[in-house]
DNA sequence: CGTTTACCATACGGGTGAGTATGGATTGAC
DNA sequence: GTCAATCCATACTCACCCGTATGGTAAACG
């Protein structure tokens, strides 16, 4: 058996590599390519986070479902035999791809918001700041709608379950009684997580800029006492 | 051309058949079948309409992904030769289901409503309904997570639609100004959308009876005026 | 009672996508 | 430069599922 070693973590792993779950284009402008202004896509050699990146990208696009190994492999611009030495199968991509999201995008807001100073201004603030910044959870609206899927449950429960945390500290902290903290931050969550299914693949709330600006107020207004 | 007249809209229609849209067991309880005992499900012919309640029936628990022709007839007994007879191929089957949800789906809970005599009473009494019949709205939920399929997107959309002109109205009528009334219809929809897709596939709010229903009062308390 | 019509079974063709086998090409170590 | 490790291409098998073709059976009608 000459067969390479594609095992479960895969070979590459630690190293000074840059984590930041950047997920632009599909090939990360590699390192030392020919520079080519050709309309093929750069090449150089692939690395397991280059699939993981891939595949969110696409997820973020077009879902779960669509997470195929040879429209990745097109997308990237190799075959199946390169990404079949990385991964032992697809859905080990599909965990190594969701274990990577967790980790590198959580403390997108949360820390940033845990650094303002005067409680009372953290909601609002977070509120803004998620309602303009909506393109950064296209992964988690698009894992929304793949609860069926029994790999993507555990990480939405956990990923859930910390925001509804910070959530339930925050209006506390903005004057409301523990049992009613808790129950706005059902509403408040229940509320986003609506409003990106409502937002994104329908485009329901067809509404411009300054009508969307608007409706953020009134969820200020409503949900944040004070 | 033996082939047999499968048309669009099926040969059965017209009739005194109960349209309620019963999404209750596989069969309907067949018109005269030999009522045996056995562990076969009972035997009698199909019609196109429990085709489209199979159809809904699975929907509602496996998702629209799911929704396969030889996965349906084995789970009505037959086989496919007896689907493509009915209909033209596994789309005309979706168009077909889904018409018959948004047709008869519509008014469980809406017509109720609107007969009630004071209009400060409607929301609360629609909160309490709804939050008390969450089975009735799992074919919804599992719509919710297929946007990205075409046929569901128009779908979606005008029920989506009608249901936020329903909230719209009954907030003006509960006193808000009109500005207010469309945006606090808009945050409570999304609540109530985000609400499904957090309980039903993820089980994230993990209450018992008595604290769900002191969220929903909770939800009344915040979201209704007066 | 026989014939037509409605409904279903069986068998097949075709397309898609996951996973395997294996050899070739590229890179880095020495 | 050589050799081994790493990375990728090609070709294949297998399973699943849509749709078709066609013959068979039970119900409806005369």
């Amino acid at each position: 058996m000459p067969a390479p070693p594609p095992e479960g973590g895969s070979p590459a792993q630690g190293g000074p590599t840059d984590h930041t779950l950047q997920i632009t284009n599909q090939r990360g402008y590699g390192y030392h390519t020919q520079m080519n202004v050709s309309s093929k896509p750069e090449r150089s050699r692939l690395s397991a986070e280059d699939w993981e990146n891939a595949a969110l990208h696409l997820i973020a696009e077009q879902g779960v479902g669509a997470l195929a190994v040879e429209a990745l492999a097109r997308q990237l611009g190799v075959t199946k035999g390169s990404f079949y030495w990385h991964f032992r199968t697809r859905e080990s991509l599909l965990n190594a791809a969701l274990e990577r999201w967790e980790r590198y995008g959580e403390r997108e807001i949360i820390s940033q918001i845990e650094e303002i100073a005067d409680p009372r201004e953290r909601l609002p603030e977070l509120f803004r700041r998620v309602a303009h910044e909506l393109q950064s959870h296209r992964v988690y609206a698009a894992l929304l709608k793949a609860l069926d899927h029994p790999q993507v449950v555990p990480v939405m429960a956990r990923v859930s379950q910390r925001r509804m945390e910070f959530l339930t500290t925050a209006f506390r902290e903005a004057g409301l009684p523990p049992a009613q903290a808790l129950n706005r931050a059902r509403l408040t969550y229940a509320a986003y997580v609506g409003f990106l299914q409502l937002n994104f693949t329908l485009g329901l709330p067809r509404i411009n800029h300054e009508e969307f600006d608007a409706y953020i107020e009134h969820m200020i207004a409503t949900l944040i006492p004070g």
